[in-house]
DNA sequence: TATGAATGAGCCTTCATTCAT
DNA sequence: TATGAATGAAGGCTCATTCAT
């Protein structure tokens, strides 16, 4: 009786993660359309009825895979008081990342940052800073409570937050590299410690 | 008789040099042939005179840019003998490539990180892994040394050279992205702090 | 929902004999991908939606010439029973292609022998010597009938037929250089009659 | 004393034969010419300092084959007298090509028909003809000759001429494609038998 | 004269995007 | 709405030719 209805947020859901999955495998330059097409089980044109471009699929792609991280990081601080631990457990987060399907991503996030940093790509640059953004002020938030609660040293909290992040992101890609030489997880514990332990009052 | 005789290393290297500039910049798959001929000076084919194709030209770029990381490392950690002074000259060492001729050698790096994740990258992987397994080597040594001393605590040392290395390059990132957002010299410093404060006995 | 329809096969058959136009034309490396797709009305990225490369193009087409030729020989010999009568008519089978549409093969067939010749150029070669073997055997069979009915010395069927072949061609090709030089259809009753009547008993 | 004196004629002459033995053995289109300066032995540039072009180049190669193997054809002519036998010695002199330094020559033969018959190429074409004209020429006397001294039939001695030429050189060409298919000595032999006796009154 | 380093026109091939169905 | 056939711009690479030495 009605025409054929279909949700059509949920198809460019669909697309996106199939096209998650081929960017992380190829990069942005090396993959192609027909790839992800194949990948989504559609045709190429089809797309194009949901992306204007190659370029708005992979920027779009990367929000679906920043929103994923942090609602699941989101979900682990809810139930933590303390800042100190609060720090520990965003550091833990990131090992539950990489034992999930969001392993895959990783280097969707590297070909991110190979992206953003471009000249004159500054859309890439834009989004990326974003993300960074948001989680910066995550731990900015709980450093800043720390020190006002004496369990942290003073301290240029927005630096130090950077500096963690970028750390995290670092030590999983040492990781990622040569998985054998050592346990992630036993790594960002061990990360986890130095960084209290260095801002510790 | 005797034919135009040009010093082939010389030249060689003038290409690298134009050809890293170019990548750092556009990255590998972006990077045309014909604007790496233009950096340097030279005609398109010319640099197939010099390297068999693209892809030995952007491996043999990264090359260059290690070994040139390494020297530039090696001579600050001649003249310094205590470990924990070592770790903190290590660090500092990053601190001087970013006001040096290397700053533009940073999204190389981006790059060539992002090219060595790739599946089936093999060779890219291999010199990636070789470059940052020297690195971390370094460092290990250095903690070794220090753990010996009883200046440090027990540690996997390997893990976190790899960690230190990882965090070194993700803190840098971090600062490239906004290089607004903290002074990158004194966001080194605090993180030497940390690490050292962090690995003390 | 359903997409444009397009009868591949004819498709690429068209392409094929706008390609034999060409390459007969303009030989192997001198034909220009550009030039075989404007001959076909068509985009130069549409041929190879339907041929992997210039080569597979260049070989399909010879494949093409060759069945047609065959075709037309088949059609010619059907009615004929007398093998001193078969062998006229198959070397006026020739002289029916010069006045077709098959005349624009002619220059293909020079390209092809040339290209096969060259060394280490197998496919061609075998491609060559099949449609050589096919038509040696066709013209033994006929001469060893012959042989047979004592309507023709005893001989060497393969090396007689061989010669024929090899005749034709070679005299075609005469004809081709200074087309005003003789009537070819003249000269091949000239070389029918010479074969006939040095072959019989 | 006296400058180094070389013999320009000499040295052209040198490079001609290099040239011979790499157009024959990939053809013009795939012939480089830093290939046919190795094979001679120079740099590349020497090249250009006797032949204004590859093109130049391959047609002056084509020139020297043809002197060369009409000079090896007219030794062979100079002690006969009756026609019968000079046509035989003239089918048999190919033979005499097959088994010298010419052999390498066959592939050359091919190109430069290839070549030839280029639509536009009048050059190469004239070229050609000329050859074949002589040969023409040659065959026709005799033939004229010997329908003169009734031992031949009345016919068109210049397409009968251009007959038995380009039947040789098919006939070869046949060889070439399959040397283990029949003895071209005897197949030539054969041939000869067979155009005599058809052309016998 | 002899050389080969340098050059850039030219061509095969890829692939994002369009559009007829 | 969905498709994939068609397209042509773009780019890596080759190689005949030039020219400084």
């Amino acid at each position: 009786m009605s025409p054929k209805v279909v949700d059509k947020s949920e198809k460019k859901n669909h697309i996106l993660k199939a096209a998650i999955r081929v960017f992380a495998e190829s990069g942005l330059a090396n993959t192609k359309m027909a790839h992800v097409a194949q990948a989504a089980g559609i045709g190429k044109g089809t797309i194009y009825e949901y992306f204007k471009s190659k370029d708005e699929l992979f920027w779009m792609a990367f929000e679906v895979f920043v929103e994923e991280m942090g609602v699941l990081i989101e979900r682990k601080l809810i139930d933590v008081e303390d800042p100190v631990e609060q720090i520990r457990v965003y550091i833990m987060a990131w090992s539950e990342m990489l034992n999930s399907e969001f392993r895959e991503f990783a280097n969707l996030m590297i070909e991110i940052w190979a992206e953003s940093m471009r000249k004159g790509q500054d859309k890439g640059l834009a989004a990326m800073t974003e993300m960074y953004y948001q989680y910066r002020l995550q731990i900015k938030s709980i450093l800043d409570q720390g020190v006002l609660q004496k369990k942290f040293r003073p301290m240029n909290t927005l630096a130090v937050a950077a500096m963690i992040i970028g750390s995290m992101d670092g030590l999983f890609l040492q990781w990622l590299m040569d998985k054998d030489l050592f346990p992630i997880e036993e790594a960002l514990k061990e990360f986890a410690d130095i960084v209290i332990t260095g801002l510790s009052e």
